[in-house]
DNA sequence: GCTGTCTGCCC
DNA sequence: ATTCTGC
DNA sequence: GCAGAATGGGCAGACAGC
């Protein structure tokens, strides 16, 4: 690597030429094979930089592919492909069948790899053109705008097409965004923060050839580095306020990143980031985080994230928590919302959680019944599943923001301007407590109200809404987190799934069953994934490999769905800890016992440890689950 | 029009 | 969602 | 502590195939 980039002269592509996709694919390359992120957001932002400066257009389309994505959430355009049908177009590609693609992929544990190294056979008339960015990206979105008859057969002609183009490195890449996985360990933040280095360094609006290429020219290290993250800070508030690259990247490149804080700001009617919430081991952990900051504490409610917007001419948009457009969802919210507004309410985002509701019985139901709605195009007249909005924040008023405003501000405003009605709209339940036993004793109100625990929020120091300068900036606290607490079983581990990414030549995830003594067989109960370090991960699969078998077991009870890549002998325990039981139409423990024909599961499996002191009998049982 | 499979999005 | 890991 | 990438259950919606 260079010590200094020369936007111009390292670039591989010329002023007013097109972007190679080639020069983009051997970005990819060079960041995926960076382990520190400095460096990966240093040699993004040299790319970046040449693009600014040779082929501004080029600039939006660049930094889409470099998010894998196609549009703003909230336009719900998407790829519709998964590895299903990738495999499919590689197969056809190349002459190479299902099966040896799938044993390549579970080899190389990668779909890109897979097809980088399988050459197409497709005879092509002509040498097809070379790929630019703006050639891929817009074949991506033809893709995703492909709907209707025969879509899944022309999507597949598509993604053809661009394999057979394909040189170098370049058919890794366009498979892994088409799978939608980049896996270069760069991801939007970095991006964001590339961007942020690169406007710095090679300022747009520039004549070519332009006549700053460096600002950082002549200034110490230090004052640069600065200089750099305080544009990457202005480009993730705009982003956090406003999540389209389409409003942002015109403006970059038209009037600099000085205008973006008066161009990109927090609308109405267009969804901004939401605050989310580390999870913290107990009550200690809040109170030494929160040492000397007064808080509050709020029921957790277990629900879908609700971004409610009233633009200024009386419209209602509501958003989830990743920015998708829920308003056709939640016709019986927007037609509620009149009633609840105080007189002086003109505009407002509200942030909220929709939580199923029993209006017989008063009372909140769980997740799944609210998973049970329409989600899009929903009549009004045919709702069953009828939900209450719990309201905890109001990012805007009245056509002023207030994510700057201190958490104690907002919370007054939000109270002040809303009637609260029964079943329909009330704020989240809270207190203002800092001593543990108070805290203790809330936290299991809210359990026995059907909440998941509590959000603890600080309400002036730290205490503002902006997700660009951190984006976790609530703790939450649920019983399933604190050590010793919470649902644990003991599990047979009965099958191992090959690992993807960084877990290629492991298992990835293991198929988990419970004894059922009555029946003599193992259920399987839920796959698990998580909660396995590194070691664990090489530990098991040596364990494991000396235990595989041919074929299942004839008192393995499972669903087709979860079939293993490789079955194992009942031979270890496993301790694992789960929020939640879930009633399953796949998994097949305690099946009978609840439920006809649904077997019980489990919600957010984590492993915690080996159990060598338990036979597999001695696993927990379908009368104990 | 029914059913199975795949995908994306909630958590 | 939860969890782990390199920086 | 951040950012990214592994991985979970389960639902509706879209589409293919019959």
């Amino acid at each position: 690597m260079k010590s200094k980039y020369h936007p111009i002269k390292d670039a591989c592509w010329r002023h007013g030429e097109k972007v190679p996709y080639l020069a983009l694919s051997k970005t990819f390359e060079m960041i995926e094979s960076t382990s520190a992120r400095l460096k990966m957001i240093e040699i993004l932002s040299n790319f970046l930089r040449s693009v600014i400066i040779l082929s501004p257009n080029d600039l939006l389309c660049c930094v889409y592919l470099c998010l894998n994505k196609l549009a703003p959430a909230y336009e719900g355009l998407e790829l519709g492909i998964g590895d299903t049908i990738l495999l499919r177009a590689i197969a056809q590609t190349t002459g190479r069948s299902m099966d040896q693609l799938k044993t390549s992929l579970h080899e190389k544990g990668d779909l890109g790899l897979v097809a980088e190294s399988s050459r197409s056979t497709q005879k092509t008339m002509f040498q097809p053109a070379k790929l630019t960015v703006s050639g891929v990206f817009s074949k991506l979105k033809d893709i995703a705008n492909l709907t209707g008859n025969a879509s899944q057969s022309k999507k597949g002609d598509k993604i053809k097409q661009l394999f057979v183009a394909c040189r170098q490195s370049e058919a890794r890449f366009i498979i892994r965004s088409l799978s939608g996985k980049l896996r270069i360990g760069l991801a939007e933040l970095s991006v964001l923060a590339a961007l942020g280095n690169a406007v710095y360094l090679s300022p747009p609006c520039q004549e070519y050839p332009p006549e700053i290429i460096d600002s950082s020219k002549g200034l110490s290290a230090e004052v640069a580095k600065k200089k750099m993250e305080q544009c990457g800070l202005i480009i993730k508030t705009a982003y956090c306020e406003l999540p389209s690259y389409d409003a942002i990247i015109p403006v970059l490149l038209k009037e600099g990143v000085e205008e973006l804080p008066n161009k990109c700001k927090l609308t109405p009617g267009i969804p901004l980031k939401p605050m989310l919430a580390h999870p913290t081991k107990g009550i200690v952990e809040v109170l030494r985080r929160f040492e000397n900051m007064e808080f509050t504490c709020e029921y957790k409610y277990d629900g879908e994230r609700a971004q409610i917007h009233i633009k200024d001419d009386g419209k209602i948009c509501i958003y989830s928590r990743n920015s998708e457009d829920n308003t056709s969802k939640y016709p019986d919210i927007i037609s509620r919302m009149p009633n609840i507004l105080n007189d002086d309410v003109k505009s407002c985002v509200i942030d909220s959680e929709a939580v199923a509701w029993d209006a017989v019985n008063k009372q909140i139901q769980p997740f799944q019944v609210l998973s049970h709605r329409k989600r899009k195009d929903a009549d009004i007249k045919d709702i069953k599943v009828q939900v209450c909005v719990y309201a905890f924040d109001l990012l805007y008023l009245n056509g002023e923001s207030l994510v700057q405003q201190p958490f104690r501000r907002r919370r007054e405003l939000l109270r002040s301007s809303f009637k609260e009605t029964e079943g329909e709209f009330v704020f989240a339940t809270s207190i203002i407590a800092s001593n543990t036993e108070a805290i203790e004793e809330f936290l299991d109100e809210s359990i026995k109200g059907n909440c998941e625990g509590l959000m603890v929020k600080t309400l002036d120091v730290d205490a503002t809404y902006e997700i660009a300068k951190r984006s976790h900036n609530w703790l939450k606290v649920k019983k399933d987190y604190l050590e010793g607490v919470g649902d644990t079983l003991d599990v047979v581990v009965i099958g191992g799934y090959k690992g993807t990414g960084k877990r290629t030549g492991r298992y990835g995830g293991y198929l988990l069953a419970i004894y059922d003594p009555d029946n003599e067989e193992f259920q399987s109960i839920c796959k698990i994934g998580t909660g396995l370090k590194d070691e664990d991960l090489e530990a098991h699969t040596k364990f494991f490999k000396e235990h595989t078998m041919e074929k299942p077991k004839p008192y393995y009870r499972y669903d087709n769905s979860h079939q293993p890549d490789e079955w194992f002998d009942a031979v270890q325990v496993w301790e694992i800890k789960a929020a939640d039981l879930s009633i399953s139409p796949a998994h097949r423990a305690a099946a009978g016992l609840v439920d006809p024909e649904k077997g019980i599961s489990l919600r957010f499996p984590r492993f915690l440890r080996i159990r060598d002191d338990k036979k597999p009998e001695e696993a927990t049982s379908a009368s104990q689950v």
